[in-house]
Formats: structure tokens, C-alpha cells, sequence
DNA sequence: TTATTTGTTGATTGACGAGTCAATTAGTCA
DNA sequence: TGACTAATTGACTCGTCAATCAACAAATAA
């Protein structure tokens, strides 16, 4: 049983905790192996380099959330269920943890430069799109699925990130309370239309 | 006639523009005092520190985006106006530009641990969310408007941040379309609610 | 003229941090 | 046991950068 896999996760998770310390990227390798109980080196040795560490604690957090959309997904009874599962997803708790919020924000600026966080940042919102797509899909039809989906997916970022930055305003629930309430105007107007 | 106005906003665009080509924050002082055509000591001397500068960079964006807003509304007529301009403003050109971009995606992760940062973000919150309520009275009610303008802001952000993110997926306009139809939801929505 | 303020810089420093590498220890298996 | 591989580290290098400071220049006042 080789010891790699664990001293991985030890790293990833320390790494998120380090950025949550920190706010920022700002966090040096050392630090993150300090935490982690074992050399900067090793952490070199395993990853490479410090955006590599980075990259592969954001695969985790997104790892996890979309293990908790697709636990929801499975739960789902109707359509509107499968929405509201992805929704409540997305404003879970693990999402609004302070170290969380902070690898989110720091990962958006990397973006900006590193092609594969562009990447990965990508493949999240497809993966985020094609979802409710599928879901919205019996609830407002097949042509406004799209657009809706894109209206849906731009509030839960939108919020997610005006609540990451306004802890004090108002909690994850709320948040989810007004993606919800827009979902329904958006299913009301589809009934209209028809 | 001081010569000092002149070197700061020398300083603060050429902060803007080293901002946007690195994509971070990561940027010397040096290099930005080079660009502005001085030295890096005259920066120091006159913001006091690389934060301080970078700070009165956003809050010239601020500014400009307040002065492009305050335009709009000026030339609204209609109370629809006045929504579809704050939200016109919010997708306009100047917002887009890449250095823009990467100045507002470094300013959230600075508004996570520096208070000078939090606080000035929370101003530009509040005032979207306040033009847009009183904007919204008139279309959707008093009760509504605080409820709605939360919606529509954080949709603005989201899909600035998608698009921002994803320039090949879309442009302002679309971005702009999409907030846009929302409205319409919204109006129609309070329409059937009376 | 001289004195004073304002604008400006080159040179320097002190601290820090990413990444490397040679060397050591622990574990495996033939 | 001995040979080989995996895991791990301490020490070091090389570069970078924020911030400081003493000094110089140029304008302005007295």
C-alpha cells in the first residue's frame, strides 16, 4: 500500500487551508508542507511546482461539489427536483466555507493567465450548463432550455460570489431562496408563452 | 500648477495596464513606475505602497463606471430607461477591457482580507443595489424592488464573471441581452401578480 | 542673491521564496 | 542477508521585490 495517495490528499487539503489563511496565493510551498507535516520538497517532489499543487486542491473542490450534484441528481424525482438539487448544490455549506471561497476567487484570477485553470474553469461550467439544460428541458422546453440555463448558471455564480464577499448581508440560504424564486418566473413565463 | 495630480494618474493607469497584461497582482512596483515613465521611489512617495496604489486604481475604474451610470440615468426617460441604462453601463466596453477584467478579479480576492478593499466594494454593491431598487419601484412594485434588484445585480455579476472568464462563449452584448430578458421576466411576473 | 519647498531618483538592503539536489532513511523482496 | 526501490529531507542557490534613504534638481519665495 503505497503512501503516496494519502500524502497527496494531505497536501491538497493544506494547501486549501493555507489559501483560506491567507486569501490569497500568496501562501508559500513551505508553508503548505509545514502544515501538511512533511518538507517543501516532498511537496515539490509530488507535484511538481506550486500552481500544480494549486490546480490539483481546486480538482478536489470541484471534485466534491460534483459529487454532491450528482448525489442530488440521483435523488431527483422531476425535473424541477433535478434544478433545485444543482441549486442547492451550488449554495451548499462546503461551498461557502471560508478557505473555499478564497481557493474560488484566487482560481477565477488564474484563469485569467494559466491555460489549464482556464481549462478546468471550462469544464465546470459546461458541465454546470449541460446539466440544468437537460433538467429545464421538460420545464420550459427544448428552445429556451439553453438560454434559461445561462440565466440560471449566471445568478448562482453572481450570488455565490456577492455572498462570498458580503458573509454579513446574508447567509447561502438566502441566495438559494433567490435563484429559486427566479426559477419560477422563469417557468411561469414559459407557461405564458404557451 | 502641481505636478502631482499628473503623476498619480500616470501611476495609476500604468497600474491598470501592468495589472492586465500579468493577470494578477504580481506585479513590481518597479515595472508600473516604469511604465508611467518615473521612478519606483515616486511611487512610494506618493501612494505610500503598492496596495495603497492599487486601490486608488479601482477606485478610478469605480469612478468611471459611477460617471458612465450617472450618464445613463441622466438620459433616461422612463423608469424602464433607467433599469436598462445601470444595466447597459454595467456591460459597456470599458468594462471589458482586458485589463479591466483582471483588475476586478484581483480586487475581489483583495477584498477578502484587506478592509480598505471590502469596504469599497461593498459601496459599489450598495449603490448598484440602490439605483436599481429605485429604478425597479415603478415596474415592480415598492415590495418587490429590493428582491428584484438583488436578482438582477447578481446576475449582472455572474454573467460579467462568465463572460470575463469565457470570451470566446459570448460577448457583452449577450451578457447585456440576457440580463435584459430577466427584466422582462420580472416585469411581466409582477404584471401577473396584479 | 539666498532660503525653502516640491519633485525626483539611484543605490541599497533586508527579507523572502521557488525550485534543486545530493544524501539519508525506510521498506520490499529474492 | 543483501540489493534494490520508494519516500523523504536539509541545505543551498538564485533571483526577486517592497520599502527606505540620502542626495540632487528645479521651481518659488523672501
Amino acid at each position: 500500500m503505497s503512501v503516496e495517495p494519502k500524502r497527496r490528499a494531505q497536501l491538497v487539503e493544506a494547501t486549501i487551508h493555507e489559501i483560506g489563511e491567507t486569501g490569497s496565493l500568496n501562501v508559500t510551498v513551505s508553508k503548505i508542507a509545514k502544515r501538511a507535516g512533511v518538507s517543501s520538497a516532498l511537496a515539490f517532489h509530488y507535484f511538481g511546482g506550486k500552481e500544480q499543487l494549486f490546480l490539483a486542491s481546486m480538482r478536489y473542490i470541484l471534485a466534491v461539489y460534483g459529487a454532491e450534484v450528482r448525489g442530488a441528481l440521483r435523488a431527483a424525482q422531476t425535473p424541477k427536483d433535478r434544478v433545485t438539487g444543482i441549486i442547492r448544490s451550488s449554495f451548499s455549506p462546503a461551498n461557502f466555507r471560508q478557505d473555499v471561497i478564497a481557493a474560488w476567487l484566487n482560481f477565477y484570477v488564474l484563469a485569467l493567465t494559466s491555460p489549464e485553470a482556464g481549462r478546468l474553469l471550462r469544464v465546470y461550467h459546461r458541465r454546470l450548463h449541460s446539466n440544468l439544460v437537460y433538467a429545464l428541458r421538460q420545464l420550459v422546453g427544448d428552445d429556451a432550455a439553453p438560454d434559461v440555463a445561462k440565466r440560471i448558471s449566471g445568478l448562482i455564480d453572481g450570488l455565490y460570489l456577492h455572498y462570498a464577499l458580503n458573509p454579513s448581508d446574508s447567509d447561502g440560504e438566502h441566495a438559494e431562496a433567490r435563484v429559486l424564486t427566479s426559477l419560477e418566473n422563469e417557468i411561469a413565463a414559459y407557461a405564458d408563452a404557451h
